[in-house]
DNA sequence: GACAACTAACTGACCGGTCAGTTAAACAGT
DNA sequence: ACTGTTTAACTGACCGGTCAGTTAGTTGTC
């Protein structure tokens, strides 16, 4: 396929699935979003649900992209890493990503995509906190995978209340930061 | 309406969505889970999103009645507040409340149950982490609010992790009780 | 002219909701 | 106690709309 088109219906899904949702997305929302009409989708891509699987991989690669450490402190990596970006604006995006994480268990091909994807971040959060600890800036005494699990799991459920109880993004820093300053910095060189 | 009939297509209502889930939800299974026809359905509560909210109602009900504090130890009641009970077997309801909750921002009705929800929960554990606090069971310089905060965000997370990651409710309890242990138990008297 | 890209028009399945009726129980009048 | 009336509960059959996917054909390009 045409880089561009391929291009140009990735981007229309994204802006079609924050406008509308999963639950109320449809190929002819998608098309409207692009220049493309409905068969053309199909035309390149099949069945709708290989239209979302294809969008998905096209996240997962911008996702790798975010996790090219900068070195940075531990701590505020920590924090960035599970705080929405500012490019993410507005609700519609994460919502949409949390109805598609609930069709997980009724869709293999969804399901892996998101395994995966938490699958690395958990990874990349073990190695930040490993990093803290060796650096002095973490307790010595903190177990780096339970904790990259905590945080993968805070980090959900984070996003989840901002779009359930409309907890804004401020609110979600600061309520990692609280968790990360109290139980993992070291406050006094143990 | 007849209470053994609203009894009997809530509980149809649940089956249904275990089975189903939200997003493949039919007024038909529904109807085919209860003695009841998908006419009568609509006879007793008009529309599936009105049936559907009563359903959330009905939940919330039964919610209340599980904030019936046991007096238990602090750090206890905390983890069985944040996983799940044993009744609560198999994923499938639990997979359909997250794709319930996910439809918040689509559905003012949907939003306000979830949020009385999510509200009621957060108090009582802020309450129980303050009687932590004051029975000497938790450090004392632990901060109710933001610790209830994180705790809903937390078990809100392990629930979704439990569903698309696959974790096991093991897992979710232990991931919870190092929090209690490593954060918010007295270690040493402070 | 052959092939890739694209589209207007269409189809079949599904689903929420409606409607015209049926059943059975409660109730009133005699 | 018998009979006519009302009403809540219920249902089979159907309708209107929606949406994923198909078809048959057009356009453009090498």
């Amino acid at each position: 396929m045409d880089d561009d088109a391929e291009d140009e219906i990735m981007e229309a899904t994204y802006g079609a699935l924050c406008e509308n949702g999963y639950a109320g997305l449809t190929m002819q929302d998608i098309a409207d979003e692009s220049e493309k009409s409905k068969p053309t989708l199909h035309y390149h891509y099949g069945t709708k649900q290989e239209l979302l699987l294809a969008f998905l991989d096209y996240l997962l690669d911008e996702f790798h992209e975010r996790l090219e450490g900068d070195g940075d402190d531990p701590a505020d990596e920590l924090v960035s890493l599970l705080t929405p970006r500012e490019d993410e604006v507005g609700d519609g995006f994460r919502t949409a990503m949390l109805e598609m994480k609930a069709q997980s268990p009724y869709n293999e091909g969804v399901r892996d995509r998101f395994v995966e994807y938490e699958e690395e971040l958990k990874t990349y959060i073990e190695d930040t906190v490993r990093r803290g600890v060796e650096e002095g800036v973490f307790r010595n005494d903190v177990d780096a995978e339970g904790t990259a699990e905590m945080l993968v799991a805070l980090g959900n459920g984070l996003r989840t209340r901002s779009v359930t109880v409309g907890k804004t993004d401020d609110e979600l820093r600061a309520t990692v930061e609280t968790y990360v300053e109290t139980c993992l910095v070291d406050g006094d060189g143990v």
